[in-house]
DNA sequence: CTGAGGATGTTTGTATACATTAATTTTCAT
DNA sequence: ATGAAAATTAATGTATACAAACATCCTCAG
């Protein structure tokens, strides 16, 4: 379920994923080809090419279109139709520190609200987990389990608040380009620099689950905040010095400018 | 632009609405009749009824659905179509407090990056205005003028902080039923209880924009997150003893329970 | 009398045809 | 040759027709 994110959550075989619905298998080949590079940046997306190029009807590709606009993969032009979007690194970095606050609020109204020992218990035995991933050493690591289960331990906190309309929200966040917690974990492009990260994230796991546990609101929430921060270390990472390796990031083939923001 | 919830953003003939693209037609026509519970809660919205209903066909009509779907009006069925959601207390209060948590980002932004003093002086100027519409005792004050510059100032905040993403969110959670700054001022619902409430918030707006000029990011945060908690105290007032004048409040007809969450 | 099975009617999901608006090219005048 | 304007082409927005899925109700056996 929390596998890769081209792939969908359908069954192993190609012939059931035939039988998915018009609309979701629009969605699915949409965000691949944008996430992939497949339709470029600014490119106006022409409904009768991608429908026929999909396999389905104008409609379903529509609805799927309004899909991946809410995403925020597409903007709708005001002349109409849509094209690619095309994302600054200022959107990126503004999309991490809204997955953090976000995240933050969650595990603050968790640690006021209070949770109960069992899904505690869960969170526990889900990090647990992650450091068997993690394993003793860096060739030990098992990347993909990493980024399986962070992606599992992020969605167990969300709930954790115990707000629908904030997961709600959250799951949105998720879903825009690189700025989920797993952006920078796919397709196996974990280096050695960003390795170590991970043992850095896992402690604010615990941290966090810890600070819940003992109702600190404030002190979930500033960790929170933070722990969502290692990934614009990863950004700036993969935007400098690690360039080389950043073809395997998803979405990134959307980011324009390589430029830093100025203080207005 | 910041006239009425219902009303859109149509010109004041009735024909010049009647050219508008039938998707916006769609849009307004299902939020009001939701809204104004035309719709009950929980009805399956039945696409062909609705459609002869609003003078639209099915496409369009269909869009719209999805967009109200986004907004948190409706729900989809697992069985496919739509319902009017229900939407429990809790649902309000998480939306309230997730406004003030993002409205709090992006004071906290605005601060910390900095804002050109061209654009704090618009923000001054529609204080003052503010205080024109408050007038000088209850019997002056102008509530559709405050409303309406509220939801101004509200927006303006928003963009101070800089961040498209983030107000992009921003207008998302503003158009969710009761959370939007505005939401209990609609309809002139305004009583001598709220309307003590119009000063503590104006007093709120100037500490907000002062703490974002001195660049106080912590304090601008704090700031706005405790001003939406305004909105809880109102809806608290219209959900028991202000029971009676709570017809007027657009959405309210979306609450299902009355009752209070517990602690889990 | 009750429950399972099937037939029927209604509703959604999809495809396609039509209408309207935007983009492009061509033409003509300056 | 260049610019503007009109005509043409191509795209989107909308309506409708069709198909598949869901719900309902009726029948009939146990």
């Amino acid at each position: 379920m929390y596998t890769n994110i081209l792939r969908g959550r359908e069954g192993t075989g190609v012939a059931e994923a035939e039988k998915k619905i018009s609309y979701q298998r629009a969605v699915m080949g949409l965000r691949e080809r944008i996430l992939t590079g497949a339709l470029a940046v600014g490119d106006r997306v022409s409904e009768v090419a991608l429908a026929r190029d999909l396999g389905v009807s104008r409609t379903p590709l529509r609805e799927a279109m309004s899909e991946l606009v809410e995403q925020g993969l597409l903007e709708k032009m005001p002349t109409g139709g849509c094209m690619v979007r095309s994302l600054t690194r200022a959107d990126v970095e503004d999309g991490i520190e809204l997955r953090g606050t976000l995240e933050g609020l969650a595990c603050r109204l968790a640690a006021e609200r209070g949770v109960s020992g069992d899904r505690l218990a869960a969170c526990d035995a889900l990090l647990d987990r992650i450091d068997v991933a993690l394993g003793r050493s860096a060739e030990n690591t098992d990347f993909e389990l990493y980024m399986d289960l962070n992606a599992q331990f992020h969605h167990a906190l969300a709930q954790l608040g115990g707000s629908a309309v904030v997961l709600r929200e959250l799951e949105r966040v998720t879903n825009m380009p690189m700025a989920g917690p797993s952006a920078f974990l796919q397709g196996q492009a974990v280096i050695p620099q960003t390795l170590r990260s991970l043992l850095v994230a896992q402690d604010h796991h615990r941290s966090i689950v810890d600070a819940i546990r003992q109702r600190e609101g404030a002190r979930a929430e500033a960790l929170a905040r933070e722990h969502a921060r290692l990934a614009l270390r990863n950004l700036n990472f993969f935007l400098g010095e690690g360039a080389r390796h950043s073809a395997r990031i998803p979405g990134i083939a959307l980011m324009a400018d390589v430029g830093t923001r100025g203080v207005g």
